[in-house]
RNA sequence: GGGCUCGUGGUUUAGUGGCUAUGACGUCUCCCUUACACGGAGAAGGUCGCCAGUUCGAUUCUGGCCGGGCCCACCA
């Protein structure tokens, strides 16, 4: 592959094109299946959902966990870095809905699910096309897809292992319901979101006294098994153990005392039901109440309502609050703005419903998964508050099943006539049990020869909580699959903690006993310039491919690069220049490097001071982007390589090395040479420094003059610098800066003057300490040269002082 | 209501128990010097949110308050 010439200006779109074609026909980032020298660091790669278009958050958090891959590879560990595809679930099934103008329900599942694979099989290299095209170093061979056989096999053998291991269940108990999707939806799933409602003050006769409860939602009169009041509570002591008279609909409620009814709530009192709220199914199974369910699964009334059947929920309401205003029984309505639980992906209030699913056994597990979290090694710290704040609040067990059409089949029969679980063999997994026949000819339990396949589907959870195993299955058999685990590395963003996190550590747990990871980086989120989310519906996305084309990959990595790990950083166009200069920069500056560098060899050279001055710098920040790569601080790295590059190497050390370059002869002999050497290290390391952030400028000057010399194929396979301990010289450091500091002050006495910074000076007075003048006479050729003056004279002084004229 | 997090020149950001508080963008002045005008040199601009405490000394540590963000809880 042809580098650049040093003599153009260096151009990404070229060069970007260029060397990503160059990393794949090498296989630079191959994971090594069989060499067992090296060590594995393996990465739990999150797979991007194909339906949506890679979006600029996507490019952040990617480009995050790049750096930490590139930086392993540098450092020498053997790679694992996989790249999966999320196209289980909703999103895929609309996708492929819509653009094959087909209905997922109307369609059998396995036939739906091949339509899916084929149409994914078109559309996903474009998609992972904009991955590469940021410079995503994974291992593209390593590649799963969530609802292929391979990952259908291994979710559903989950699913079977958990079921034998008595840690999941089937049963018909409240769970959370989506009336719009239509489907259980389980605890993960809620979100907050803020309704006008109204309290309804309702009459409810004890006898031929008058009770007032307080609800907001008054539709559900008809599934009222019971009044609380709390027991404290003196307006109502005297009713507790009496019955009251449903409004409306007539029947005998029991009325109890429970401290969770809150006395200055409504009007403290309450009503129970089938289901209202939480509370509602810990009286339920606390005080043994009837099942009165009055809604249906698809958010209307059901024959229990009466004269309301049919009416949607909402229509119910307002029919219900009319029909007790005309008799009397509604005596107020205060209205109230409250928190009620949506469904994340509709907005749609949830229902409790009393229905059949699968559930994940988990509850019981609380302080194993909060010590596990504990045991992990966050990445930035206080994201570990998240996944146990979320443990703390849990309780509802895992509901896994979905009353969907599209997804991991439940490989499961049941007995038509008691019941009974019938699993599919685990050597015939993947499979759909709605298209083949029960593999049992008899029920064991009661005989029966009749079987019902399960029709639901799984939650996508419970596939992609399976990353480790979905990825590194794919090398089992090789030398490295057992090195693989526990996996080195969970990146992700922080929003899914309590969601991929959490359920991937879950069902490490549950099968292994053991962690899945040993340390998890958590990214923030990019955000739009005034720091608000970005959303489609809000129109202010940006797309990372607009970004990329315009500035460059590099570029945009470097704004990545720019906010510490964790924190949510705003978008503002004019940032992505500061990756461009730094690009420009770099190739600038290198252009200038490498045409001294040509006739340079590897020798023992007695140093200058300034070149001392410089490599001592220069083991000081190998130290210190070590440090900070070690703990993930890329963008400490990236500031103090910026420094370092921008104000010691480009604005001082080149402009003082520079006279020796063009004019040996002025200088002792060797002085050249000197320079040439602090030149090629202090470059070489630069830019080794910089590849993790920058990998393609970084790429293209290496192959430009570095590759041949280190024999190596690319920049990104080649070792990461280590510190040379005897380079440090802290008096070498001290007189350096005092001639940069004496360099500034010329240049303030010229900047003052109005002069250009090349104009020839005729003398120059330093007053200085003896000691300090001793410590700085070796570099005064070189401080001549730069300062353009003719002539140096010393004098003493306590402090600094440089006279010009 | 609980937890976490942030509050630094006009904007943005680094950082630390003490030397003149970091850089970038913006502003102003100057300089086309054989790597780079997508550059270079220089300048102006900050009571480091507010209040107390610990300390010889706090922007940095502790507590309280004010303000922003995120997560969780509350849902009768």
């Amino acid at each position: 592959m042809e580098a650049q010439k040093e003599s153009q200006n260096y151009d990404p779109k070229v060069s970007e094109k260029k060397w990503q074609v160059y990393w794949e026909s090498n296989h630079t980032y191959r994971f090594d299946r069989e060499d067992t020298e090296k060590e594995v660091y393996s990465i739990d790669t999150p797979p991007p959902t194909v339906s949506g278009k890679m979006h600029l958050g996507h490019a952040f958090s990617y480009s995050q966990m790049d750096f930490i891959a590139r930086y392993k590879r540098m450092k020498g560990y053997n790679v694992f870095y996989p790249f999966g595809t999320d196209d289980n679930g909703l999103p895929t099934e609309r996708l492929v809905e819509k653009t094959k103008n087909v209905k997922s329900t109307r369609m059998q599942r396995s036939e739906f699910i091949k339509l899916c694979l084929e149409t994914l099989d078109v559309i996903r290299p474009g998609f992972i096309q904009d991955w590469k095209n940021t410079g995503m170093s994974c291992d593209f061979t390593l590649a799963y897809s969530t609802i292929n056989d391979h990952c259908r096999r291994i979710s559903q053998k989950s699913f079977v292992e958990l079921y034998k291991k008595g840690l999941e269940y089937r049963k018909e108990a409240p769970s959370i319901w989506c009336p719009e999707c239509q489907t259980a939806i389980a605890q993960v799933e809620l979100e907050d979101k803020e309704l006008d409602s109204a309290f309804n003050h309702i009459i409810f006769m004890v006898g031929q006294e008058k009770l007032i409860i307080a609800t907001t939602r008054p539709e559900l009169l008809a599934s009222c098994t019971a009044l609380f009041v709390n027991p404290e509570d003196d307006r109502y002591k005297k009713y507790v153990g009496k019955e009251a008279v449903v409004p409306l609909f007539n029947h005998k409620v029991k009325i109890l005392a429970d401290a969770r009814a809150a006395m200055d709530k409504g009007t403290g009192a309450v009503m129970c039901c089938t289901f209202g709220d939480q509370t509602d199914i810990e009286w339920y199974k606390a005080y043994n109440l009837a099942l009165r369910i009055s809604i249906t699964k698809d958010g209307k009334m059901n024959d229990l309502a009466g004269q309301y059947k049919d009416l949607k929920l909402k229509e119910a309401r307002e029919k219900i609050i009319g029909d007790l205003k005309t008799q009397g029984l509604l005596v107020d309505q205060k209205p109230i703005k409250h928190v009620v639980n949506v469904h994340e992906r509709c907005g749609t209030p949830i229902e409790i419903m009393n229905t059949k699913q699968w559930f994940v056994k988990y509850l019981h597990l609380k302080e194993e998964f909060s010590n596990a979290g504990s045991e992990l090694h966050w990445y930035p710290s206080h994201m570990r508050s998240r996944l146990e704040n979320w443990i703390n609040g849990l309780q509802w067990d895992w509901c896994i099943s979905r009353q969907r059409h599209f997804g991991v089949p439940f490989p499961v029969w049941y007995c038509s006539k008691c019941d009974e679980i019938v699993l599919a063999d685990t050597d015939s997994l993947p499979v759909d049990p709605t298209e083949m026949k029960c593999p049992e000819a008899k029920c064991k339990k009661c005989g029966n020869s009749e079987f019902t396949a399960e029709k639901d589907v799984m939650d996508t959870w419970a596939t992609s909580s399976l990353t480790p195993e979905l990825a590194g299955e794919l090398i089992k058999g090789t030398k490295n699959y057992d090195s693989l685990y526990p996996m080195d590395l969970r990146p992700q963003a922080h929003d899914i903690i309590t969601f991929w996190l959490f359920n991937t550590l879950v069902k490490s747990r549950l099968h292994h006993k053991r962690n899945p990871w040993k340390n998890v980086m958590i990214s923030g989120w990019a955000l739009d310039p005034s720091g608000k989310k970005m959303s489609k519906s809000k129109g202010n996305t940006i797309e990372p491919q607009v970004m990329i084309e315009k500035y460059s990959a590099d570029a945009l990595r470097y704004w990545a690069a720019g906010s510490k790990l964790g924190d949510d950083l705003p978008f503002k166009e004019k940032d992505m220049m500061n990756g461009k200069k730094m690009i420009t920069k770099l190739w600038n500056a290198s252009r200038f490097s490498i045409m001294h560098l040509g006739d340079f060899k590897e020798d023992e050279y007695e140093l200058e001071l300034m070149d001392k001055w410089v490599l001592s710098k220069l083991q000081k920040l190998i130290k210190i982007c070590t440090e900070t790569f070690d703990s993930y601080e890329y963008s400490r790295a990236r500031q103090e390589l910026e420094m370092f590059f921008w104000n010691v190497f480009c604005d001082n050390y080149l402009e003082i090395v520079k006279d020796r370059l063009y004019n040996p002869d002025k200088h002792r002999e060797g002085a050249r040479e000197s320079g040439q050497y602090a030149l090629h290290e202090t470059l070489l390391n630069i830019l080794k420094i910089a590849a993790p952030v920058l990998p393609y400028v970084t790429e293209e000057i290496y192959q430009l003059h570095f590759a041949k010399i280190e024999s190596k194929k690319s920049i990104h396979v080649s070792a990461w610098p280590v510190a040379n301990e005897t380079l440090i010289n802290e008096d070498a450091e001290h007189a350096g800066d005092m001639i940069v500091e004496i360099i500034s002050r010329v240049r303030k006495f010229k900047s003052d003057k109005s002069l250009s910074l090349n104009s020839e000076l005729a003398q120059m007075v330093v007053e200085c300490k003896d000691r300090d003048r001793r410590l700085i006479e070796p570099a005064l050729m070189d401080l001549k040269a730069v300062c353009k003056v003719k002539d140096i004279e010393f004098g003493a002084a306590e402090e600094l002082n440089v006279i010009l004229s």
